[in-house]
DNA sequence: CTTGACTCCGTACCTGTGTACGGAGATTAC
DNA sequence: GTAATCTCCGTACACAGGTACGGAGTCAAG
């Protein structure tokens, strides 16, 4: 029950490329692998789990570096830490929804003013950007 | 009333810096000033209101790209267009705070259960993102 | 046994938005 | 007049997260 495979059907196991693997090897997120004589890496189970880990901590909003941080984590204090990066972590999201939202509001403020009939010849966005 | 500026006083009233001004010169977003025989650059009160506008452009999730496009506009269409990629930008922006509330459950559930007491010695957070 | 697909390696390149460097010439302040 | 500051230019570097290349060795199917 142990199978083995290549860098390329690791790659298609996990959904990403050949290079991301080398790349995530090279930066340290997977443990180089045994290699036979051929001189092919040879991976595991274990090896698709850490790469979904890994993509599915990107989508969270950790970056490469934060991912690096949990994968190391071990023994009595992983839960404390990790449960620090994520509270830190929504944060960062939360203050980031909020900005767009600011955003949002301004664009459809201004999509709002240009839908209204304007007399002036003046675009109301170009308008509203040169404006302080 | 024509105040001149030479690159460093156009830098520091516009709240950049003199690289950035060289910079956006390259990609096309300030047109090329005078240049009296000195070759320094002058600069005058609209090149201020100009990057005024990119920054604000900017911060309302506009790409320098955009921008340019932006600025090029002109006559009758111009408010048509800026209202489309206004618009445009609206969309993008709420689909990002979409995905991010969604980013935001899901930390928050982690942080949660993380807070409550768990028994079992394996950090719910890291769990979580172990499972398919 | 041949052919094609796969893998090896190091390194360079990509996106977007600037920053930094270094040597030479111009201007400004004292 | 001299020193300090500013500007010129082209080019390289920075960040993150990969992606691409090229030549050589290896494996699997027919």
């Amino acid at each position: 029950m142990k199978y083995r495979l290549t860098i390329g059907r690791l790659a298609e196991a996990a959904g990403v490329g050949v290079e991301t693997i080398r790349f995530y090897q090279r930066y340290g997120l997977l443990t180089e692998p045994e290699r036979p004589s051929s001189g092919y890496r040879e991976y595991g189970q274990t090896d698709v789990q850490r790469i979904r880990f890994i993509k599915k901590a990107q989508t969270l909003g950790f970056s490469l570096e934060d991912v690096a941080g949990l994968l190391k984590l071990d023994g009595p204090q992983t839960c404390s830490l990790a449960h620090d990066l994520a509270l830190h972590k929504l944060h960062l999201v939360e203050d980031k929804i909020a900005a767009l939202a600011r955003i949002r509001d301004a664009l459809q403020q201004m999509v709002r003013r240009c839908e209204l009939k304007h007399k002036s010849g003046i675009c109301p966005i170009i308008q509203s950007l040169v404006q302080d």
